[in-house]
DNA sequence: CTCCTAATGTACGAACCGGTCCGTTCAGCC
DNA sequence: GGCTGAACGGACCGGTTCGTACATTAGGAG
């Protein structure tokens, strides 16, 4: 009935220790773990959290609801799994960021620009965290791995500041988070209100032709912000 | 049917009766509609479009579901009406500004403070904005009453624009929507992500000590860019 | 006063949806 | 080769939720 089971001689995979479970089995729980997180991204990223079915989510995987709730116990464990693996990638392509070779100006553009980039590449995070933000963040207060917080461009923001400060380049009166939330707000909003502001202002905030301008403007502003009143 | 019941306004404070009877069933259309788009506001807002519950809203009026759906036709109709409310007032507050007094750069730091003060003061309207973006603003997209749409916050920017250009203080190669996008970047953000902001940085952008600086900022932040290489 | 209609209330249905029960299959171990 | 438990599937259940049929009242028109 079922054709479940159809190349079931690639298990060749002789390795018997059990170090890490090998991949591709017919039988394997990462891998359908995997496929349900990566679907529920989706589905959570596109409807909500309200909005989003269970029923729909298992539909688009290649296995059934029960393993929702055999994996994730429910709907809010299932979505609380996608946000930490949303926040768990995001970090990541933060720590690749080195900008100590680079002057502070140019560091501090660099950093800007590549949060832009970030966020240009992760629209499913954009969305989930304005979805995230509408329940009053309370799955993300509540989560219990604390590593998921922290983002490690803060971290990387601060030196830059503490280098220009010191070269006398910027301002010293301002606070990192300042302007770490200044660069979240212009390529958070890009992302999170593109569709209203596409109704109202008729300008495709992703329009590729504008992406270079918004690029250099973010990194512009933030300049400007940091060394007004020096040079 | 226009001239029924003058004696009731919407928001009557007719206090110098007894205050509220009891058994008070009066009937009146503009009444009962304007307390169901009032409580919807709230509930929409506070739970998202999925999120928000027919029935609860109509428990939290003093009439029943089925008027939601005589005057509205059903969830959708309601929200819809919510939304265009809800920018009506938006726009109605905005079209108080007078900044023609007032020099450009000081007219451009009124104009971003005063943004600043409407989000603030309208947190509903934020998280509505957010909603309908998760909903790719469709609803938006699809309104009959194009009327709602176009701030007019956008052509006072303008005027004042061109006034920092003719008298040589601002530059010359900037667009007002993109000084407007960083307008609205920045109080967009600081009301629609202060939750996941707080939770990653323990800073909660709406604390009442933090309202001046952050208010200052956004004026600072637009001056020092639209001035930047000039004076 | 009577009638007509807008306005309102009550009860209910049908689909939906999160969650569970129970049975089945596969893979490793002795 | 048989056993065991993890991995999996499908049917189903009970509460929820949007929407509606139908009854009822208020209040102005004639």
């Amino acid at each position: 009935m079922t054709t479940r089971v159809d190349t079931n001689d690639v298990e060749g995979d002789q390795g018997m220790t059990a170090e890490s479970a090998p991949k591709e089995r017919v039988r394997d729980a990462e891998r359908t773990r995997a496929e349900i997180i990566e679907v529920a991204t989706h589905e959570f990223a596109d409807q909500g959290y309200a909005g989003a079915r269970v029923d729909e989510i298992a539909a688009k995987t290649r296995t059934t609801k029960r393993m929702i709730y055999y994996y994730f116990g429910g709907k809010e464990g299932l979505y609380l799994a996608v946000l930490e693996g949303a926040y768990q990638r995001i970090r990541a392509s933060e720590q690749e960021l080195d900008v100590e070779h680079l002057a502070p100006v140019e560091a501090l553009r660099r950093l800007a620009e590549t949060t832009f980039d970030h966020h240009e590449q992760h629209p499913d995070f954009v969305r989930l965290v304005a979805i995230e933000n509408i329940h009053y963040a309370k799955h993300l207060s509540s989560s219990s791995s604390r590593e998921v917080l922290a983002a490690p461009a803060l971290e990387v923001l601060s030196r830059i500041m503490e280098r220009g400060r010191a070269a006398g380049l910027f301002r010293d009166d301002l606070d990192a988070l300042d302007v770490h939330m200044i660069i979240s707000a212009f390529c958070v909003f890009r992302g999170a209100n593109r569709y209203t502001f596409k109704a109202m202002f008729d300008r495709d905030l992703f329009d590729p032709h504008l992406r270079d301008h918004l690029r250099a403007m973010i990194g512009d502003l933030v300049v400007a912000h940091v060394t007004a009143g020096r040079r």
